[in-house]
RNA sequence: GCUGCUGUAGCUCAGUGGUAGAGCACUUCCUUGGUAAGGAAGAGGUCAUGGGUUCAAGUCCCAUCAGCAGCUCCA
């Protein structure tokens, strides 16, 4: 960090030019060596990798005798719009304790369209007052102060954080910052803030502010702590750029699944159903069912086997595999086969708590007395512990059951049912298994974040020295699927082991093992993949796919996942060739995700436009008129009877009128039919992309269609110009 | 779950404390047509639910429920 006390210093630029620099010269200065308009451009710069401040002295950075690597970044480098964003999140933060009263600040960061500052102040901010603090900014903007940073002790930051009643900085200082022996500062004007940097050289940089929304957030992430009032908004260098991003908005608006969902007829979630609870209408089980035979054909060619599970099971089995209690939030509460097994269950929590009293406890008795209930075995002079186990196994006699918030125990049963020999590893039991899962209201979104939802899921049981291979397989099938719904631009992310870390199942040697083996079959993809330590779930190292649609925003959507521990839990064995019981691996993978998900995120990225394989209707029958209506019929069973899902518009009006309904309700192909294609046999075909085919014989009408849905052609998606991810979808974790 | 916003016809939405509105969709009638909107009439409402204030509440207040945005969470 601290300047070396050589004279001068190297610095080397993209273009690999060598020069010899004083160590006071800064990054502007360099630029002003080259030319004056570059050097009106800078907004700042990176040297060695990390973005600074383009009026830092350079040779703070030199590290012996290296030459130093410098760029100058302007507006057209991405690294720079994250420094303008920081600086506008200043301005921002300006602005407001200009406007308002008894402001204290917490975060100001950037995000990946703009950036927020989040604020603790008395008053209520709202929509309404956006107008004002936005002309305000705007007048700080036109100012173009400088940014200009400064260095101080812990003692003296906290001194001035203090003196400037900014008592959230005081607690950072405090906590977050307690092991850095100097912080720095950015002044802008009367404004001073703790901030790590880099900012731009001046205000004036900022050529379009927008603030977008309002929203409650905690200190620190800590919903127990305070709540603080975030103010989300966004910058760029020209208002052009500014106008796309904001029609990216518009456009993931225009596509969303909810709003498209209800207009087309596919999905419907409603209150008297039960929040999170996704009604498939008959249009969108169309899409399901395709998606849904698809993989199941391509599933049973590659050596799955189907085997159905029910809804519930007995909560032993999930005491077994460790998911009940300790995931009891997101679970549906238990189902008792006796009405009094709720009651039990709240007592032996209240037992777990330490706050049942003898009184309490004597009226708990006297209700199950009521219920017909006898614990002979309950003494109230026992331990807490010992009284538990009596309700446990009064429980345990009177079954009860959990809808099944994932299908690996069912599975493992299955693997169980029958004595297992290596010679029938892998084995690879596949289900559409529905599963329900207590999330927070909050977190419920359409079909993208359900309480009820069916996985693609299979669990594969083979040995260690099969992973490799059946790994390898699973990321195979798992291109092939995303590639036949059109989705083409995914990378991997393989989740490991954090090294330091003692909560992980299974052997040492099998991790080395499993993760050298997932790692190697990335690289042999040629799939674009990057490695998380310490992501890995306790169980396995997983890998996800993360997918981008055509307009740029990134999902997670299938998923493939080692597993150590339920092997482990449940016993599972087979006889291996030495005639001796040995634990297999297994493998949860899932290449939809879930069906729900999968299906609303199709939604978006087809904005409702479905390739005609996946299409609820793929052909819609005009008549001219209603002289021509018994044709139509005539021809639709034709098509039908060809396998395509197929409608007729049997409305009064005109044929103009019809094709626009067909267009606007996104059927992939109209048959046009007047009194000619009656007598001749024929259809007029309209396409809904490329318009009128003409008139042909219904038999070729037939055989066109056919072979598109055979190829899974994916003709059409409407890829929005701003190709920027900017909008970010909740990237929902694996899902067992 | 937390904070904020929203809830009016099937859908999208107007509605200033004083008789409930529009467009689209729907039904009926007229029109029978050639590749993105033919015409007319009709029907459709416990203004989310429950309280309160008021002579009077869709409108103001409180609670509940639901949706949305963000936060938090996601075995």
């Amino acid at each position: 960090m601290s300047s070396a006390s050589a004279s001068s210093i190297q610095i080397q630029l993209p273009d690999g030019t060598l020069a010899e620099h004083p160590p006071e010269t800064t990054a502007m200065d360099v630029a002003k060596g080259i030319s004056e308009g570059l050097a009106r451009s800078v907004i700042a710069a990176e040297v060695s990798g990390a973005v600074v401040d383009a009026d830092r002295p350079l040779g703070e950075f030199s590290e012996g005798l290296e030459p130093l690597s410098l760029t100058l970044l302007t507006g057209r480098d991405e690294a720079a719009l994250g420094v303008l964003r920081h600086s506008a999140a200043h301005v921002m933060a300006r602005a407001v304790m200009r406007l308002f009263d008894g402001v204290s600040l917490a975060f100001g960061p950037t995000t990946e369209g703009g950036f927020y500052y989040d604020f603790d102040l008395p008053e209520k901010i709202s929509e309404d007052d956006f107008p004002k603090i936005e002309a305000e900014m705007k007048r700080i903007i036109k100012e173009r102060e400088p940014f200009e940073r400064f260095i101080l002790d812990r003692e003296e930051a906290r001194k001035l954080c203090d003196d400037l009643d900014q008592d959230l900085k005081v607690e950072h200082i405090d906590t977050g910052l307690s092991d850095q022996p100097t912080v720095s500062f950015y002044r802008q004007g009367e404004f001073v803030d703790l901030c790590r940097g880099p900012h731009i050289p001046d205000a004036g940089k900022i050529k379009a502010i927008k603030l977008m929304t309002i929203a409650g957030s905690h200190w620190k992430g800590d919903t127990s702590g305070r709540q603080l009032q975030r103010l989300y908004g966004t910058a760029f260098f020209d208002k052009k750029q500014l106008k796309a991003y904001l029609e990216q908005i518009e456009e993931a608006k225009r596509r969303d699944h909810r709003v498209l969902g209800k207009q087309h007829g596919l999905f419907s979630i409603n209150p008297d159903v039960g929040q999170g609870l996704c009604l498939w209408l008959p249009k969108g089980a169309r899409v399901r069912v395709a998606l849904e035979d698809f993989l199941r054909r391509e599933l049973l060619s590659r050596g799955y086997d189907p085997v159905y599970s029910p809804h519930i099971g007995r909560v032993e089995m999930y005491e077994t595999s460790g998911h009940f209690p300790y995931y009891r939030d997101s679970q549906f509460a238990p189902l008792f086969g006796s009405e009094v097994g709720g009651m039990l269950d709240a007592w032996s929590e209240r037992l777990q708590e330490g706050t049942l009293d003898s009184d309490g406890e004597d009226k708990l008795m006297a209700a199950a007395e009521v219920f017909g209930v006898k614990l002979p075995d309950y003494r109230s002079s026992a331990s807490a512990d010992a009284k538990r186990k009596v309700l446990h196994d009064w429980q345990v006699n009177n079954e009860r059951y959990l809808l099944k918030p994932m299908n690996c125990p069912h599975h493992c049963q299955i693997f169980k049912a029958q004595p297992r020999s290596y010679r029938q590893l892998p084995l690879r039991l596949f289900e559409f298994g529905t599963v329900y899962r207590h999330e927070q209201t909050g977190e419920l979104n359409g079909m993208l974040r359900v309480r009820g939802l069916t996985q693609d899921d299979a669990h594969i049981f083979c040995t260690a020295q099969q992973v490799e291979d059946e790994f390898r397989a699973t990321i195979e099938l798992t291109k092939f699927v995303l590639e036949s719904v059109g989705l083409d631009d995914y990378s991997v992310q393989l989740s490991l082991r954090d090294p330091d870390s003692d909560k992980y199942v299974g052997s040492e040697e099998n991790w080395d093992h499993a993760e050298g083996a997932l790692r190697g079959v990335l690289q042999g993809s040629g799939l674009t993949f990057n490695e998380e330590p310490g992501e890995a779930a306790f169980y396995g190292p997983k890998a996800d796919f993360m997918v981008r649609d055509c307009i740029g925003r990134s999902w997670q959507l299938g998923t493939v996942q080692l597993d150590y521990n339920l092997p482990e839990r449940f016993k599972l064995e087979y006889n291996g060739s030495d005639n001796a019981a040995h634990r297999p691996v297994m493998i949860h993978r899932a290449p939809f995700g879930s069906l729900e998900r999968f299906t609303g995120m199709l939604i978006e990225h087809f904005a409702g436009a479905f390739p005609l394989w996946l299409a609820p209707e793929q052909v819609r029958v005009l008549p001219l008129s209603d002289k021509s209506l018994d044709y139509a019929v005539q021809v639709a069973k034709e098509l039908e009877a060809a396998g395509l899902k197929v409608t007729v518009d049997n409305s009064g009006g005109k044929v103009q009128a019809k094709i626009r309904n067909a267009q606007l309700d996104l059927v992939n192909y109209m048959a046009v039919v007047g009194p000619k294609e009656a007598e001749a046999g024929h259809v007029a075909l309209r396409d809904r992309i490329d318009g009128d085919l003409g008139s042909m014989p219904t038999a070729e009408a037939i055989a066109r269609l056919k072979q598109e849905i055979v190829s899974r052609q994916v003709r059409q998606v409407v890829k929005s110009d701003f190709s920027a991810a900017a909008v970010d979808s909740d990237a929902v974790g694996n899902e067992y």
